[in-house]
DNA sequence: TCAATAATACAATACTTATTTAAATAATTA
DNA sequence: TAATTATTTAAATAAGTATTGTATTATTGA
């Protein structure tokens, strides 16, 4: 286990807007949701949550996938799951 | 479960002291260790170590028991252990 | 009781991270 | 092609966290 990556993953996982960033692509599964309507729905600054997705994203925590002008991030459940030993 | 505390334990495991310090109180279970041990063992100072020691079990991932003019810490496994699902 | 030791608290400083605003980039549609 | 929309980037600032050095508290053993 690689122990940089996993305070990564803690870190990522420590502020209130990146942990309820993650819980809401959890909670839409495979669909994922769209940059624009995580900022709605989560009620911060598109260019905030731009900020955190990035972090959670380096942690490999997300995935994204370009759909025309839309970013739509979706929660990476295996890294996450594979941490529980 | 409550997302404070949630927040708070991540939080919590995302320092490299911090960790350090959770993980080798891990190793050693119930024996624990008592404070200036861990702070040569990690190599931090002693005021340092004691700053992340407070954090740790402000956070419920550590038990801390005096014995003499020793503190003696050791981690809370149950605490971690109830949060995987 | 006094000196020594273990640990914590405090204050100052250094360092990181978060937030905001404005500007830039890139894709779509009129 | 120009205007619009979605998102990211950059710069400035605000806020929070870590580290160090020193002082204090508490406990033990001479």
């Amino acid at each position: 286990m690689d122990n940089q990556h996993t305070i990564a993953i803690f870190e990522a996982l420590s502020s209130v807007v990146r942990l309820d960033a993650f819980r809401l692509l959890v909670r839409m599964g495979k669909e994922g949701m769209v940059a624009g309507e995580m900022a709605k729905t989560l009620t911060v600054s598109p260019a905030n949550l731009s900020f955190h997705l990035k972090a959670l994203t380096q942690a490999g925590l997300l995935a994204v996938e370009q759909q025309g002008r839309f970013q739509r991030y979706r929660a990476n459940i295996p890294v996450i799951v594979e941490r529980i030993p």
